[in-house]
DNA sequence: TCATTAAACGGAATCGGATTCCGATTCCAC
DNA sequence: GTGGAATCGGAATCCGATTCCGTTTAATGA
């Protein structure tokens, strides 16, 4: 066996360069998936990013990965928007509205981002990472939207994540007037 | 010009063999859809129905055009279902909880007709024929609720079919226990 | 019934785009 | 500065959708 050096986490750091190609290759992804929605192509994301198309794959090993990348990136930025600017609201259930409103938000303006948003929203396996972080602030606003009585006891963080995962189906395929949607998924949750 | 002899509908009555290899080519890619996804390939369906790859071309121009197709052909049974058994439904508001029930139902049920399914009853485009029927179903029990009071008078037709998108986008997800979804959604509509 | 012809068939060939491979290049540790 | 592993780049490969065209077949009417 192996009688080397490396302890439990053998994670060495990444060479300077590849952090570097990393963080454009995603970039660029973001970008061109944003403008060109995402059936944009993989040599459309490498030239963009300045980089080979071995180094795309070499950052990430397929086409739906890179997407899913750029996704929970998204998704971070999200969950990061809920944390600072919704949970602080005074009133959780108007808070909690204002989260899923931010997300349909990001979604329409960036339609092209919709499919890997929802699917790191909605699905229960990617990583579960980021799920697992959208529910944390979901899961505060509701814990003190019920306590204040402006949310039914029996819902749970799942029933937000469908209306999110819900919500970038109504935006993807352009069902109709989304706000109108989520007023709606809201009033469901109440007493 | 054409000094031709057909009136304004030219459709010359398709060749028998024609007309059966359509059916068969609809019916085993339904199959084929339902038992392996949508990501089932061309071929694969030419093999179940038994006929060369250029005859499922000859009939469906196109992948997305099959898929589809099968779609259609299942939102069309599933508003079939919603005329006979939801429309005579006592309260209206049941009736129609019924149906986007019954949707989930078949949803679930085929969950490699999802995509296809939310497409036919989604986006607004594909040919509105769909959608349309769809409405007609949903409209009337839309209003006829209205009338009874149990929801609320400025629900929209459109609402409903956003809270079915959504539905099939969570049951494709997996986000969740869509049955929660479905009598959220119900809720919301509620005065 | 049989010949004629347009329509339909089948599947080999083509095309497009994702993914793999590997020689050339570049960082990093010593 | 040198050695060698980690990266890079992009040509080559793979795979599945779609097209093309010679062959077969259903319909028509003499």
């Amino acid at each position: 066996m192996a009688p080397s050096s490396t302890s439990p986490t053998p994670h060495r750091r990444p060479r300077a360069d590849a952090e570097r190609n990393r963080t454009r290759v995603l970039d660029a992804a973001r970008e061109v998936f944003r403008a060109r929605g995402d059936e944009a192509q993989m040599p459309e994301v490498a030239r963009a990013a300045g980089v080979g198309i071995g180094t795309v794959y070499r950052h990430f090993p397929s086409r739906a990965a890179l997407i899913a990348a750029v996704g929970e990136q998204r998704q971070a930025e999200i969950v990061e928007f809920g944390r600072t600017r919704c949970l602080p609201s005074a009133a959780a259930a108007d808070g909690l509205a204002a989260y899923i409103e931010h997300i349909g938000e990001v979604l329409s303006a960036e339609r092209g981002l919709s499919a890997s948003i929802e699917a790191a929203f909605g699905s229960t396996e990617p990583t579960g990472e980021g799920r697992a972080r959208a529910e944390t602030v979901a899961g505060q606003l509701l814990a003190r939207a019920k306590e204040e009585g402006t949310v039914r006891p029996d819902v749970e963080v799942g029933d937000v994540v469908m209306i999110v995962c819900g919500l970038a189906a109504v935006i993807r395929n352009n069902a109709g007037d989304w706000r109108r949607y989520v007023r709606n998924a809201c009033a469901g949750l109440r007493p």
